[in-house]
DNA sequence: CGATGATGTTACTACAAGTAGGTTACCGAT
DNA sequence: ATCGGTAACCTACTTGTAGTAACATCATCG
């Protein structure tokens, strides 16, 4: 209808008139354009959330046209899927990098809290799309998120494991979800307190279930 | 325009021609049909997800048209809060009555922790909806159910307070929050494994949080 | 140069949220 | 008994957004 607007896009790839600010739509390798995307994306889900999203808003603002985001994601809730996964792989890989330096497992425990609180005090944006990640996942491609998730666990499954060897399977799994479940409440509280360090809440967190399960898993392997 | 249409529908409310099901639309007093819409959108809510769920259809299940929805609650947004509120109402009436009867507030916990088990395993539905009830709301009635959900804490830091009333507040609070988060990620984790009782969950989360309260608070207690 | 495939676009369809304005059944008062 | 008046209800529409088909353009390598 207005052809004015696609004239004047059409102009951008050339030189602009002069005086215009250069919203030069630039192409760019496969790659880079996703991870624009996914940039791009995060911040607009974070903020609005998932359902106030327009998918017309995401490609305006990425400068590109909406059929893009569909050959890069498949749908709306696919690029939503990107930008979890994105987070959470940088979730994880923080975390796991600092319970490497560890010289124990109360001490590997303490790190990775603290790693844990770190990052979501600095990417609130990929937070807040993490903590609502199960909800828009009813039927369709939950299980794969939900397996991604998984592995938040299993790191503590794993500390566990080392830890309390003795205790039987389901214990050990119960505990783990415990403690995961305690840090993404806690987190989501500390996001209106911004007096509490993240080494406070990992202290808090630290004093109400670890030396808890210590005393109980230490008394178990005892009792077995 | 179309009167034809129209027609066919003034059929509806006399005797239809005889072998038809009988899809006699009988009107009812507001508070019946509400209740019955909630009933309807709670179903479909928790089966499909927030998103996948169309008013359309949830009008068509409770045999009303689709403005009346909007009659009765405003927006989609606005149907799935008042599913929400309801759920929790319940869980709340739920753990509270069960709190009444406690010698202690060791007790007064376990009783809680039990009843709240009890309730996401018989009403799975209600639960599915509360457990993501965080993820939609993002900007707008946000504030209204992050109250409702509040109160939910509200009965833990009171227990706290009574248990541990030297402790300093924002430990007690943090301390309640841990509890919920815990309880909320355990009870995602009984979904899929039936053979976990109520009873065992609560254990769970008594073993590994409370005693460990329970004696760290002890101890600041001393120290303070 | 010119073919080829990756990147990108316009212009559409389908469907769902939300609304304007009219209709019908119930109920109490005359 | 019947006749307003109102509460419950409907049809038919607009608007907006997810998703798609078919076409256009840039880059690169023979």
């Amino acid at each position: 209808m207005v052809d004015l607007i696609a004239d004047s896009r059409r102009l951008n790839p050339v030189t602009a008139t002069g005086n215009e600010q250069a919203p030069v739509r630039k192409r760019m390798p496969r790659a880079e354009r996703e991870r624009q995307m996914l940039t791009v994306a995060e911040e607009i889900f974070a903020a609005r959330g998932f359902v106030a999203t327009s998918m017309d808003e995401i490609a305006e603002r990425v400068g590109v046209s909406k059929p893009m985001l569909y050959e890069y994601f498949g749908s709306k809730e696919g690029l939503l899927i990107g930008t979890i996964r994105q987070a959470r792989a940088e979730l994880r890989r923080s975390t796991e990098e600092a319970v490497l330096g560890a010289i124990d497992i109360e001490d590997a425990l303490r790190k990775g809290l603290v790693a844990f609180f770190e990052f979501i005090t600095s990417h609130r944006q990929s937070w807040s799309l993490l903590r609502n990640e199960g909800a828009l996942m009813a039927n369709s491609a939950g299980s794969e998120v939900e397996q991604t998730r998984q592995q938040q666990t299993n790191l503590m499954t794993a500390l566990m494991q080392g830890f309390a060897p003795t205790v039987d399977e389901k214990s050990r799994e119960a505990a783990a979800e415990i403690l995961v479940g305690a840090c993404e409440r806690l987190a989501t509280w500390c996001e209106h307190r911004d007096e509490v360090t993240p080494v406070q809440a990992a202290e808090y967190i630290m004093r109400a279930c670890w030396y808890g399960m210590l005393a109980e898993f230490r008394g178990d392997a005892q009792n077995a």
